[in-house]
DNA sequence: AAAATCCTTACACGCACTGTAAGTGGTCTT
DNA sequence: AAGACCACTTACAGTGCGTGTAAGGATTTT
């Protein structure tokens, strides 16, 4: 069954949305700490996110924004004005659909279905510049192509593709490989660091490895 | 560069389309045969069809639902009437996105890019009921997670799905699988068959392969 | 120049996927 | 009912890819 979170200031609203989503099929939960929106979307992890523009605490545009720094959530505006600013203000932010109130029932449930089956499948994919990762398969999808990483080299792009332009250190890279091992061979790290790179260099990717002499590695795009 | 086509009888507008969408980036085809727009497309393959729904030949509505039957490619629907009914039966064809005449450009090119960027990564992918597999690695995405299928459970499986519902004969599975064989070793196939059998089994799927006795294979709903 | 760190390359081990082959069970024909 | 045919199962051995190890070269730091 899929999960939907509501973030809907005015109660009426909410109820009557989560009732008529339950009826739908859906489970639903309805966010009313409006200053920990953002936190607790990150922590139930819903399929989708109804989202308000008028809130009390903060701008849903700004929560937007957040959710999509930190996750793939997709997220569908809810707003009752109709302009066409915030609909592109909207969607530059990575908002899937925007829908003004007041909505009609069957156009609302439509775009959720259409948001949902988009997703499908893309629930642990991580999002890079310019491709995809699998994080189940390993599996790149880049360029109308896919290829499928070896484990160990998977394993490496996902964890610095987590961490993307900043600095990880060989340690933590060693333990998304290995799981916290105790004799951390390094070496062994470097032959699959230069393996991914190899493999990366074959493809085309608009990132590259670099190295921090003493701390780790960094994964950042091409010049 | 993306590549988007364009099915639109007015003249003007669809030079005027084009032109805006050339400006962006894209490469855009306009199809004006109307009585082969299927065809064309198919043909084509863009990465996008812009798609006017009142047509002189045939409705655009069953052109979509042509389209959608036979490929992946993503259809903007394109239409002056704003009637909730069309973008029902619009959205329950399978078209990703709905917009009315008179369109504001900002809004076009935002949907554009919007279903552009959710089908990123789905280009060489086949739908399934309730599953996706990747044509490249034979990833198969089911229920939130995905697995790797052995390459040859892959193109048995991929081959089946290409003719859902149909019996394939043994000669085609084993074609797709080891390349037009001259000696096709029908006990090899069945063996495949039989492994793929079992880990789809251990999987979630709402599909099941029957055998058609001395003809081949067929993949159906689960009774 | 020496030391430390990073990188490259080659080699051998292991596991997953594969085809072969032998054997079982079901189904159709006469 | 019996035999022939086809579908299925299972076990086994070969192959290839991914992997860690090890040794040596390259680059930066002290």
């Amino acid at each position: 069954m899929k999960h939907i979170a509501i973030v809907e200031d005015e109660e009426m609203v909410a109820a009557e949305l989560s009732a008529m989503l339950q009826k739908e099929g859906y489970q639903v939960t309805c966010i009313e700490d409006f200053s920990r929106v953002t936190e607790e979307v990150l922590a139930i992890l819903p399929d989708l996110l109804l989202l308000d523009i008028n809130l009390p605490e903060k701008s849903g545009f700004v929560i937007c924004r957040e959710i999509k720094n930190r996750s793939s959530v997709p997220v569908l505006i809810l707003t009752s004005r109709d302009q066409l600013k915030d609909e592109i203000a909207a969607l530059e932010l990575g908002a899937d659909e925007f829908i003004t109130k007041p909505y009609r029932k069957e156009r609302l449930l439509l775009r959720i279905a259409n948001v949902l089956k988009r997703y499908e499948g893309r629930n642990n994919m991580l999002e890079g510049p310019g491709f995809l990762l699998d994080r189940g398969t390993y599996t790149l999808f880049i360029d109308g192509t896919s290829v499928l990483l070896p484990k160990n080299q998977g394993r490496i792009l996902e964890t610095l593709l987590l961490d993307f332009g900043t600095v990880v250190p060989k340690e933590k890279l060693c333990e998304a490989v290995w799981g916290t091992s105790e004799f951390i061979d390094e070496n062994a790290l470097q032959v699959n660091l230069t393996r991914l790179k190899k493999t990366m260099t074959s493809l085309p990717m608009k990132i590259a490895i670099t190295s921090e002499r003493g701390v780790g590695y960094r994964l950042e795009e091409k010049p």
